[in-house]
DNA sequence: ATGTCC
């Protein structure tokens, strides 16, 4: 059980096995980060990754200081999982290729109410980004109609009302452009450096980064709204969980601020942890706070990974990959699933070679004692966007 | 990551 958390230096511990492989280059950057002023502990999750500076993958915990550069600018991004009331046994992929053409506009005005309402209900003041709300983005960002393949503990799901014969959808989304413009103005007023508590723009950052958290939490709720809708299905959201953000937490003892980039948290229920488009999704269950983990646990930082973990680097991808590969061949994965995404770069990056195998890093955390598995959840359709097909 | 970029 311990093997799966390494410790890297007295105040950075790395939840992986020694076998998983990390870049030295995110190790690199997660010991540069625990070294920033103020810093308490870091962990890094199996799927670290290098980042800007920083690496993606990790918390950071910090005691008197927050860091907005550390949760970067998709604050708020996170997983949402919606059951559907469309039946897995129906599904025509070529067919349900083709709904979703008008999924990248903004809402129209027959989403207006809707919007008005929960952005008030979510207290949203903010009317800057809302052409974006309902939209998905680039980068890593997708939704993804899914199968329950495998199921560990029924009990759970029950729990969580999702049914195998039904498809899922999960959501992989954030804050757009409004995360985007609140780190701007931090770099822009502070560089990269911390507020602490009595700075006169923690509160102000705190509060704009709140609001994004609710913002991106509603675009997650609008997108799977909208594929709803294009499939003609009903839907209930059976969890949304943030993976960037920071926020007030206890941990060992100290009150302190605890920054997630890319790092799902092992302290507010059930978690998607989502493979490649072209791998497994495991739907896990956070282990709290019995004597055997509770150490693990503080290592951790109540943490878990985000996804698989990229292994290679975004723009390398069509060079490693195009040789081999034409842009068809990326259309259908391993498993069967579709691919939708009209832009080559971003079919590319994102193919499912360019991450690491899901299984490994959901087998460090479960080494580690900090999940157990609920179920296995296969890809069936992965809609990036429809793109740009002339680039 | 980005109402993305010269």
């Amino acid at each position: 059980m311990g093997k799966s958390v390494q410790k890297i230096t007295e105040n950075v511990s790395l939840i992986a096995s020694a076998d998983t492989w990390i870049e030295g280059l995110a190790i690199q950057q997660l010991i540069k980060t625990s070294e920033l002023s103020g810093m308490h502990r870091v962990a890094g999750m199996p799927d670290l990754h290098p980042g800007r500076g920083y690496p993606i993958g990790a918390a950071f915990f910090t005691l008197n200081k927050i860091y907005p550069a550390l949760v970067g600018n998709d604050i708020g991004c996170g997983m949402s999982l919606w059951q559907t009331s469309a039946k897995v046994s129906k599904v025509n992929l070529e067919k349900l290729a083709k709904k979703f053409e008008h999924v990248e506009l903004p809402l129209d005005e027959s989403w207006s109410s809707i919007i008005e309402n929960r952005k008030s209900e979510k207290c949203i003041t903010t009317d800057n980004y809302d052409r974006a709300l309902g939209t998905i983005g680039g980068g890593n960002h997708f939704a993804e109609f899914q199968a329950i393949n495998e199921v560990y503990d029924q009990k759970a799901l029950d729990e969580l009302g999702l049914n195998k014969k039904h498809l899922q959808l999960l959501v992989h989304s954030g804050s757009r452009g409004l995360g985007q413009s609140i780190l701007v103005e931090h770099i822009t007023k502070h560089n990269h450096d911390g507020l602490g508590f009595n700075d006169e723009d923690f509160q102000d950052y705190m509060a704009k980064h709140d609001e994004a958290v609710r913002w991106a939490e509603l675009n997650r709720e609008l997108i799977a709204r909208r594929f709803l809708e294009a499939i003609r299905a009903n839907g209930n959201c059976a969890l949304d969980i943030n993976h960037n953000l920071v926020s007030a937490k206890n941990i060992d003892g100290s009150d302190g601020w605890l920054h997630r980039k890319g790092a799902t948290p092992s302290d507010k229920g059930y978690v998607v942890i989502p493979g490649s488009r072209g791998d497994y999704s495991y739907l896990v269950k956070p282990i709290s706070g019995n004597e055997a983990t509770a150490e693990n646990l503080n290592k951790s930082l109540f943490s878990l990974a985000h996804g698989a973990g990229r292994k290679w680097k975004r723009g390398e991808c069509h060079g490693r990959l195009g040789h081999k590969y034409k842009r068809e061949d990326l259309y259908r994965t391993a498993l069967g699933s579709r691919v939708v995404c009209g832009n080559k770069e971003l079919l590319y990056d994102e193919a499912p070679q360019a991450y690491k195998k899901c299984e490994t890093v959901i087998s460090d955390m479960v080494d580690a004692g900090l999940i157990e598995v609920v179920a296995k959840l296969r890809p069936v359709l992965t809609f990036k966007t429809n793109g740009d097909c002339s680039s």
